[in-house]
DNA sequence: ATCCTGAATGTAATCCTTTACATCGCATTG
DNA sequence: CAATGCGATGTAAAGGATTACATTCAGGAT
């Protein structure tokens, strides 16, 4: 089932059939009419595989993320594809698990595929898959990386912003003692938002206890045990701020299994406001990560890229605190002090 | 950069070249060797594209699912693409927000991408999209839909048996009141559920009573509702099993909101298994469903009809209990039993 | 009547790979 | 030595849509 019937039961050229196929101007309407029904009448399709090679461009695009287990895309995949969708574009998306090797098989596929463009929301990247796509031709952007942002179209969120709220409504509550869970150093997102918080403490003169900072794998698991370790300094820092809710969730659950009462006697703030988030028990205080509007920023960038403009990834988006039950004040006299 | 340039780069014919990047037998060892080496010299990428048309094959499959936001997918949704990636298959894949229109799109715009095969797991199928696959020759296989096992491959999960291990759970505790909330009637696997649940029951020669039953969204919102109106009832039930995890959960909530105690004043079962049923509080029982394996069934299942086999969904499987922290017995003296 | 213009449509080259079939050269055999 | 066979490689058609360029035709100007 070719255009070639379609033009044969309409009785006109291909060339005629791809007009009205396409919507191109300067068919007369009795003629569009013809075809439309011819193509009706068929059941016809155009392949769009021929259309691909002829033209050069396949409507699809690519969208890596880290993990589909982690809450956090589920809604950013919808916002790309909904955008993407609405243009006619599908998405092929694959994951890394948070894993480079695994990234630069992802995007070695996608370029193979031949997608139209990529869009990379992951927690670690790493030049040589970059570099790839670049040499390909195919326009990018990340999401989630500051680091290659002079030579890499991307998204800038200013983490900063988040953690000055979080500490703010911390420290009027009376904190003082502030503990972290850190992601894995090697993951450039998870040392961009340790350093974040570094800063946010350092600015409101605050110093950074070594003892008070745990390190997890960004999933819960990893936050349940990095919060045993926390809760075992001493002294223990009255709150603590986790680098994603999927670990504040596990924190949670090791203040629990410790008999420790959140927010009475521990106050806890996640990071991106995942769905799961306001679902636990206390709902999570947490730090909103605005990833609709990152992708649909991403999902312009790349389609402004296509269209040969000059790509940037416009101002600067900002996390904001989103608060819940999980803080509260201080207990005036903690188990720590009366030590 | 095509074919052409790398044979003649490595001073062989382009059927050569194909020969090579194909692994077909019958080229000299070193021949293989010059025209590898001039792949790489050149980078040359093939274009899939001109290959899909002339072979007739995309090596994409679709994947369309109800919900991105229930976490019962990215679990289904990871294990079927873990396969396709193996079998270097691309997966594009869409979700339908539980609209029988957007299922029909989903169809359509996967027909007109060509893909080899589709897989659909969501609640609502209407036959009118599977004739259209069927219509354009694409393999289809359905993971969630008993009613059209007859027409369309289907893989086999039987409820029944999840809700008897439930109910035998709560019986064994001493339950005799249970409710159960129930998904939107015009979505086939929410009223397979509900069929199941009816079934079980009945053969315990328990009752249905009508006020112990209430429908909820399938959503964390609609399970709040629709327990909300469960511990209105008069007398009330002791125990309540939900149509999905996520309407659990919502019920959980609207529970602690009633301050009626889960386990202690109401014992709740839910179904799925999702992440989030061990990390709310307390940890939700379950009937655990076997996306994984239904996954791998299907995938299977689509890669056989591709080879012309003749297709069946396997043996039947079934969901099993989880037992976890929000059942126990009933109160001795509940509310309702004083009045 | 002739020429020109512009709108509507047609013709055929093109995109790149796969593959049926043709060819070549060499070794084996009668 | 000619014939045969076979392994290795080459040639060219096919797959379906797009599009540059060619053609046709109607109507207006001269």
């Amino acid at each position: 089932m070719d255009i070639q019937q379609v033009a044969k039961r309409a009785n006109v050229s291909t060339a005629t059939v791809s007009r009205v196929l396409n919507g191109f101007p300067g068919v007369r309407p009795k003629t569009v009419d013809k075809v439309q029904r011819a193509v009706a009448d068929l059941n016809y399709v155009p392949n769009p595989n021929a259309r691909s090679l002829r033209v050069g461009s396949t409507r699809l695009f690519g969208l890596i993320v880290s993990d589909v287990n982690n809450q956090f895309f589920p809604e950013l995949i919808d916002a790309f594809e909904a955008l993407a969708s609405a243009e006619g574009i599908d998405v092929i998306f694959t994951h890394t698990n948070y894993d480079l090797k695994r990234l630069h098989r992802c995007v070695r596929r996608m370029i193979e595929r031949s997608v139209d463009a990529i869009a990379i929301m992951t927690s670690e990247v790493e030049e040589d898959s970059l570099k790839q796509v670049h040499k390909a031709g195919i326009p990018v952007v990340l999401m989630n990386q500051r680091r290659y942002a002079a030579k890499y179209p991307s998204i800038p969120v200013e983490y900063t912003t988040g953690f000055r709220e979080a500490l703010d409504h911390l420290l009027s509550l009376g904190h003082r003692d502030i503990g972290f869970i850190a992601g894995p150093q090697n993951l450039n997102s998870a040392r961009g938002r340790k350093d974040a918080f570094r800063t946010a403490l350092r600015k409101h003169g605050l110093h950074v206890r070594s003892e008070w900072i745990a390190e997890g794998d960004m999933r819960v698991e990893g936050g349940r045990i990095a919060m045993q370790k926390l809760l075992e300094a001493n002294p223990r820092p009255t709150a603590v701020i986790a680098t994603n809710d999927m670990m504040a969730v596990g924190a949670l659950q090791a203040a629990h299994a410790a008999r420790v009462s959140v927010p009475k006697n521990l106050s806890l703030i996640g990071f991106d406001d995942i769905p799961i988030a306001s679902l636990v028990r206390p709902s999570l205080s947490t730090i909103r990560h605005p990833r609709r509007e990152v992708a649909a920023r991403a999902f312009n960038c790349l389609q402004s890229a296509l269209k040969g403009e000059i790509v940037n990834g416009g101002p600067t988006l900002h996390p904001h605190l989103v608060i819940r039950n999980s803080t509260a004040p201080p207990a005036r006299k903690s188990r720590n002090a009366c030590k």
